[in-house]
DNA sequence: ATATGTGAACCCATTCACAGCG
DNA sequence: CGCTGTGAATGGGTTCACATAT
């Protein structure tokens, strides 16, 4: 039995050995951050991030660690200068560039929803097999055929890759970009991904969650003696 | 044999004593089954579990241990006796009844995704403000307006909400489905809910998502060396 | 031989607790 | 004092390795 992914640590770079929870906590403080900002809020103490987060603030601390940020014994941390410092650990500036695959009901959603936002996120184009959906703009964005897929995402050096296909599809879908050198993705298809080990996947799959979710929501029903 | 859930604790942190990414992964392991039944597959072995889950093979015998099934040294398990053991320990026969509240474009397409489903999944109804989208039918399940929320839920013995509202009414609406006895949340908001803590909440926040696939997919980047 | 079942070891994220500092 | 920074301790999830079964 070999290894799944093993994830590589270290070399070549100091921001690689970053667990994966910790990454998701960092993101998150950094959207606390900026709705500090339009608060007005000038500093903001770690078991304050931690309240809003659902952490402890000893976590928190820990985890501003890794991004090397100082705060300040008595006031906490600089809102300000402790959300550049996350901006330049996540690289903001250089912004984020997407392709994604499959424009169904979840893919025209992600797509209100990126095109929406500040342009750090970027869906440069989309892909469909349906000739109804493809060479015209949906929301803003170009969709194309599925034969464009990997020339494009070659030429634009994209290397971030959503994927909203149906199960039965998402396995060719991302042989694809790997071949066009995505190394991130984000699958949204109920499937699990083959890909070579030096590329990353994140699953967001609703039926596990919402299976995940009913088990947890029975047991608390049955703590509270609530019979349904 | 009889399984063992763990005994010990079931206070703050995990229910039930089963940790979360186990139950992830046993729901996996479920669908996987499913296919097999499909396949005409009679048995299956821990390591071609494993290999399309993508874990190690001592990993899926440690989590079939908390189902407690037990294989065959020879031929590994029985699929379809597995499988109804994982059904009877994830409560398949009951259902799992959901309201769905906020009917945007990502609302509508959890509904088109679990409108399609076995009846295992039921979203009971959705719950809008916009008084354009109440008192009809989408995607063949009921719309009624926010007011009919509370009541709704609570008639109809509904425990799992799933939040697809903007993140600024997310917590509100969170408050209103814990005032109805609702115990578990999919929470698709870009926002952390406060709810006490014997309620689940499960967060899919595709923005925090992005930005951890993009900075991992960055990171295998530069151990490749491709420079963009 | 080959696969399961599982105690024990291992690893790593989280928490503790206290030193340091304004 | 209150809050940050962090070594040390904790805890729990994962992997190892081997006894067991066929």
């Amino acid at each position: 039995m070999t290894k799944p992914i093993s994830p590589q640590k270290l070399l070549s770079g100091e921001l690689q050995g970053i667990p994966e929870r910790t990454l998701e906590r960092l993101a998150l403080y950094r959207r606390i951050l900026k709705n500090a900002i339009d608060d007005r809020k000038p500093s903001i103490y770690s078991h304050e991030l931690a309240a809003i987060s659902g952490v402890t603030s000893a976590q928190v601390r820990r985890d501003l660690m890794t991004v090397g940020y100082q705060g300040h014994p008595r006031h906490g941390y600089e809102v300000e200068g402790l959300l550049k410092q996350l901006d330049t650990f996540f690289d903001v500036q250089s912004g984020i560039k997407m392709v994604l695959v499959g424009v169904g009901n979840l893919g025209r959603a992600i797509l209100a929803y990126f095109s929406a936002k500040r342009p750090h996120f970027s869906i440069e184009a989309t892909f469909d097999t349906d000739p109804a959906k493809t060479d015209r703009a949906i929301h803003g964005v170009r969709c194309y055929p599925m034969e464009r897929l990997v020339p494009f995402t070659l030429e634009n050096r994209v290397h971030v890759g959503i994927i909203a296909v149906p199960a039965t599809e998402a396995q060719r879908v991302a042989d694809l970009l790997v071949q066009a050198n995505v190394t991130g993705f984000l699958n949204l298809a109920p499937a699990r991904l083959k890909v070579p080990s030096d590329v990353f996947v994140e699953n967001l799959d609703m039926t596990l969650s919402i299976e995940k979710v009913s088990f947890f929501a029975k047991s608390c029903l049955n703590r509270e003696g609530h019979i349904s």
